[in-house]
DNA sequence: TCGCTTCGAGTCACCCTGACCTGAACCCGG
DNA sequence: CCGGGTTCAGGTCAGGGTGACTCGAAGCGA
């Protein structure tokens, strides 16, 4: 058996704040690349799984802990690096606003707008541009907004992660006619109360399954795309 | 830095024989799963690209040389492999008619239908029926289906590939339609000619762009699924 | 020439979509 | 207490795409 290159998985986290999107990154404390933003990742242990090494990976350096998390793709070019051969399994994760409270943001890690990102390690931005065009996409016909949200939600909460994510408005009464329609939304019968104006009904998802899919689940599922 | 995982390269391989999809499996010559039927691949040499040595592998196994080749998945689940920890950057292709009949049919490679497929070494009946769920998303809403067929082709060529991918038959006046209005397809102005019954117009897709993608040209692309 | 088969084009009802409108419910200020 | 402002909820309406279907055109073979 040959030698075999370096294996390190990496993660592109978002979250929505403000009706923007935003992700987290981690400082790099060693060469190369040493002080500059990075996505947050490491090595394999031999007696881990890929996803499992991802979280954790998430939960040691930003203490997050995403509702959702996927393979994104396998980058593996020669020349990424330049202190020899790596290939990054890279993940992507949502978190909801409140679990991105307890990321920390000091000196180590900090969070950026997800389109106005700096110069990062590696090929880290192209990485970050790919992960943001998944998502924009898979946003399109299917239900990960879910990520974004806490277990009951709004529908203008939801109309505010898709037009943040597609960067359009969008009518309200037309979205609400489209996602009942889909039926994977169904109304909790309560309402908001105390704030101003007409209160909102809540709504949940039906279909609770989130986190975690790759190929064992996908092909039960009516998913596309995706 | 941690011992590392051993990283391989496999490839699922669709074409199209007798309106139905095929695959070509190679024999293993060597334990672990000796003699058992599995996905054409090998180690990532230190200096070659992850796809690169996809393509170089199955040129080597198999004589194919597809005309689509894309990233899959990468499966690192631990005990994937009896033998020890095997992470596994796995690609799908597709290769014509014509191109398949370079793949001898020997001892050693061996087609089987893509839906009843022996049991294979590894977990690589999972690893082709992803591929597969894959493959009928994508053709869904992209225009994969070239990878099946030639430079020219009439419309009951292309509506014969949809139809075999998805399973079911499709209404020619329709699919003609639609596949019009899409605008990925142009008509040559030849016709078939010395062919029984009325001799059809040939067309030709005006996106030229197959073969590779990944996220380099993902984000550049209109395409969806995935 | 007639019959058969496939190609190419057209029709029609239906559903989904986007744009727009109206009323309901609530808070707040006067 | 009352009316203005704002958001929620539901409905209308025209336009475009889809599926099911029909019909003539074009070629081959008996």
């Amino acid at each position: 058996m040959d030698e075999h290159p370096s294996l390190a998985v990496s993660t592109v986290i978002f979250a929505l704040r403000d009706s923007e999107l935003w992700t987290p990154l981690v400082r790099r404390i060693r060469q190369p690349y040493q002080d500059r933003w990075a996505l947050p990742g490491g090595w394999v242990a031999p007696q881990e799984g890929l996803e499992t090494t991802a979280a954790r990976k998430l939960l040691e350096t930003t203490q997050l802990d995403p509702t959702y998390l996927e393979q994104l793709y396998c980058f593996g070019d020669i020349g990424r690096s330049p202190s020899g051969r790596v290939v990054s399994v890279v993940y992507w994760a949502l978190v909801r606003p409140d679990q991105a409270e307890r990321s920390s943001d000091d000196d180590n890690v900090r969070w950026f707008r997800a389109d106005a990102l700096p110069g990062l390690a590696f090929d880290h931005n192209r990485i970050v541009e790919y992960a943001l065009w998944r998502l924009r996409n898979k946003m399109a016909h299917s239900s990960i907004a879910h990520g974004f949200l806490g277990e009951t939600f709004t529908l203008a909460e939801l109309r505010g992660v898709h037009e943040a994510v597609r960067g359009a408005t969008l009518d309200p009464a037309n979205f609400r006619r489209q996602v009942l329609a889909g039926g994977s939304i169904v109304p909790t019968g309560e309402h908001v109360v105390g704030a101003s104006h007409r209160p909102p009904a809540l709504y949940r998802y039906t279909d609770a399954t989130l986190v975690d899919q790759g190929p064992l689940l996908a092909s039960a599922l009516t998913d596309r795309e995706d």
